[in-house]
DNA sequence: TGCAGAATAGTACGACCGTTCGTTTTATTC
DNA sequence: GAATAAAACGAACGGTCGTACTATTCTGCA
């Protein structure tokens, strides 16, 4: 029944050797650090038990155990790996594109197509933050760290899209930047929640609200650009055309 | 050690005679809701446990257990509480407010005092909603349910000022309500665990672009009035006069 | 005052939790 | 292939959990 865990890799001929610091055992550490990832999503990093990962692994508890130490320790290990990979996938590919309007574009892009993504397997950030907001230590700090550092990666870019000119001079970084974790933090909750229809949407319309408010006027808003500037972007097709609205309860 | 939970209230010779539905045990029981109530807050609909909840009313297990039949029941019973309170707070209040725009204002006040308060004390809707997405039962349907009742009434605040001429009559209600929610939940992530100062007066200053985009452009804004109506309300003095970004983290 | 019935306490059970420890298997090095 | 180290196992511990039972105490009414 217990499958072995990984099969050792040296077996491929092709990778000469592995390198000193991945043995067998960082191997099968990074292992269950992906299971647990995937599992942490789903049901929180409180739920996260060494129990059902080890099953999950086709392992025992105590050699799942072993490779962290401590429950502790295994809840930062994930936070960490979900770190990684947010920046990954997030982040750095939108160092490809030039500051400004261009790369906060990208970036509300990137960061809107992962929380679709996880309105069906759930995140960490989300649930964690409420796991841990009345629970100090060290998983909490790690959550915080990670947290923080990407609103201030999103600030900086809103930050050099004013500094660009591509918004108004007089433009609050921190209180755009605010609202537009609101938007995130909107969509996740009405999707993932409460299944309303549309949040996608409105999440996509209300940045492009945001973005128009703050100074940006060009034509590859979602704004109907014809429109008087007196009523900017309110209700655009996207939304409106596909009444939706008539099922809400 | 164990006091007597609730001391008989027909004690109380002016109210003649307790009404036959409110014997000593519902008695007790609204007392151990109310006692659930604010550990649920604290640690969360699931951390909520029997024992402790036992040890805090100073009864046994068995004692509180029989009130409920099991810990769903509790649960909902906590849900049907909050629920309740929220509307005493928030909703009915309002309804002393004209229709349009004021009460719409009023609601997202007495909202948003709510939820200053529950930075500290967390709040059910929100930790709820990331305990019971993934989890259905009634637990899940009866948060759900609670939830969906006030955005409804937000939304008819909503769609209710704009038919009183108080907003554009393009507005899109539901985004306009989503947007809103998307500042609540940024207030409740960013200032409960991110401990990030000046949250409230964003999600405050958020309201009031939101306000100026849809349609409203009164004097009571907060958006500074005699600005070019080009640049609506960025940046106004509530939140750069008081240099609050400087204190940071 | 005394008696039904409600309210609470007490005890026990089985399940799961994180963790420890000694043993056994597997991987790496010589 | 033998020696050594790393990794995984298996059983057990102390603890908490929700829940099921029975016994006791209290309350409300005749």
């Amino acid at each position: 029944m217990t499958a072995t865990p990984v099969k050792a890799v040296r077996a491929s001929p092709m990778v000469a050797a592995l390198p000193k610091n991945q043995q067998k055992g960082q191997q099968t550490k990074a292992a269950i650090v992906d299971a647990a990832l995937g599992l942490a999503t789903q049901i929180g990093l409180e739920g996260l038990s060494i129990g059902a990962l080890a099953e999950l692994m086709h392992m025992s508890k105590s050699g799942v155990f072993a490779h962290f130490g401590s429950r502790e320790e295994l809840q930062i290990s994930v936070v960490r790996e979900y770190h990684s990979r947010f920046e990954d996938e997030v982040f750095f590919p939108v160092l490809r594109q030039p500051r400004g309007l261009p790369r906060l574009r990208a970036m509300f892009h990137n960061w809107m197509n992962r929380t679709s993504i996880e309105i069906d397997s759930g995140c960490i950030y989300i649930s964690g933050a409420v796991e841990f907001d009345d629970r100090p230590g060290p998983v909490r700090d790690a959550l915080a760290d990670s947290v923080r550092t990407w609103l201030a990666a999103m600030f900086r870019a809103v930050v050099q899209a004013r500094d660009a000119g591509h918004l108004y001079p007089q433009a609050d970084a921190h209180q755009m930047a605010f609202e537009i974790h609101g938007l995130i933090l909107a969509l996740h909750y009405e999707a993932r929640f409460l299944k309303t229809p549309g949040s996608i949407e409105r999440a996509e319309t209300g940045f492009a609200n945001i973005l128009a408010r703050y100074g940006c006027h060009e034509s590859t808003a979602l704004a109907a650009p014809d429109q008087p500037r007196v009523i900017p972007s309110v209700s655009p097709k996207l939304v409106s055309a596909k009444s939706s609205s008539s099922k809400s309860s």
